[in-house]
DNA sequence: CGATTGACCTCCG
DNA sequence: GCGGAGGCCAATC
């Protein structure tokens, strides 16, 4: 397989991301900065999003329970609407406190912060 | 090759 | 307790 690579260059943070994303179980959710701090890379929750829009399927079968620090459906356009993400979660019982924002006090799944390092 | 944006967060005032 | 700015890495124009 001679095109076997492009863009998808498995960064050492992108599989530690993915890792802990696919380790979500079902109507829990995390937050972006929880899996930067989780992986290593407290300051780089920006790249975890850019990382979930180019995971492979079975990451982003389990993206939808990724929601920001607010607790928002920041990426649910990324479904087309935020409305789907919504339907996801409520389908595996996550409950909002608002009309896009997940109740993390009920929901919030905390990664094994291993890597975590504190200042 | 340089500048801008991005599924965001943390620090400082 | 709230607001603004910086940061971080990579991709795209």
């Amino acid at each position: 397989m001679g095109t076997a690579k492009r863009s998808q260059q498995s960064s050492p943070f992108a599989e530690r991301v993915y890792a802990i994303v696919r380790r979500i179980p079902p109507g829990r959710v995390t937050t972006y900065g929880r899996i930067a701090r989780a992986a290593g890379l407290t300051r780089s929750a920006r790249m975890v999003g850019w990382l979930l829009h180019e995971a492979p399927a079975d990451v982003a079968a389990v993206a939808h329970r990724v929601v920001n620090r607010n607790g928002e459906l920041t990426g649910g356009w990324a479904w087309g609407h935020p409305s789907v993400m919504r339907a996801l979660l409520e389908e595996e019982g996550v409950t909002f406190v608002d009309e896009y924002r997940v109740d993390l006090e009920r929901h919030l799944w905390e990664p094994e912060d291993e890597f975590s390092e504190r200042s």
